[in-house]
DNA sequence: AGGTTAATTAACCATATAGTTAAATATAAA
DNA sequence: TTTATATTTAACTATATGGTTAATTAACCT
């Protein structure tokens, strides 16, 4: 079971159905025939509506009713959350650069060595 | 069942002990038992292990061997994508709530413009 | 009222996930 | 060689997840 709210977003998150989805409430509302019309090949409404459902309760959309239509609207507000934990290991993989470029020095000044030295290892 | 590297690394972060484990290694190098210590209360060694493996899996850490301990360090580059994927949001929650509210009004006017002249897409 | 469109709910199924205990493996140390 | 420590694997269980089809609800349109 999962109580935390990061916990959350990062479960509703973890599929590419799901995070398409969001995508494409990124360029404007949509109600619920629009957000599965590029899955119903792969997918029935019914499993729509679920994977709906999980973006609702993670908060990261919200729906409203306009006649027999459910509009939905992104809502960034999660997300925010996602980065802010994100930040403190930001230093993870911009350091990795760092490393692989020091590492590449290492290397080319080691090959350039065993060139002239005729040796390996 | 998860073949994409994105969904593969939000998932493994869907987890709060994952998440503890992700940052008590962001403090530096550690070994399974030191790992487990905090969660031996709430949860067996065994469960650990796998905990782990979901985190090796996801390339958020490697384990290597010295004598009978798994020293474990964290690998940040998962986390570039993740980072990388989020951008495209950013707007939704950095943006003033006005100015957000503005920009979803204009999308949703074009599209009742659009509904308005017949046919949508 | 009857039919159409939009979306959800119910009931079900298969697989994945997160845990357990007990046994096994790997290395060090006595 | 035996024992102790660190960790994993095996076998199992319960619940969660992601899908299905069939039925249902809700609102609109003649």
């Amino acid at each position: 079971m999962m109580q935390d709210t990061l916990s959350l977003t990062f479960s509703a998150l973890s599929d590419p159905t799901r995070r398409a989805m969001l995508a494409r409430l990124s360029k404007g509302e949509a109600n619920v025939s629009d957000l599965a019309k590029p899955f119903l090949k792969d997918m029935s409404l019914p499993a729509i509506t679920k994977h709906l459902k999980v973006l609702e309760k993670a908060g990261l959309i919200t729906k409203s009713r306009e006649a027999q239509w459910r509009p939905c609207r992104i809502n960034g507000e999660p997300l925010k959350n996602v980065s802010d934990w994100m930040e403190q290991y930001r230093v993870f993989w911009e350091e990795s650069f760092d490393r692989l470029d020091a590492y590449l020095k290492t290397v080319t000044k080691k090959d350039l060595k065993e060139k002239k030295h005729g040796r390996k290892k």
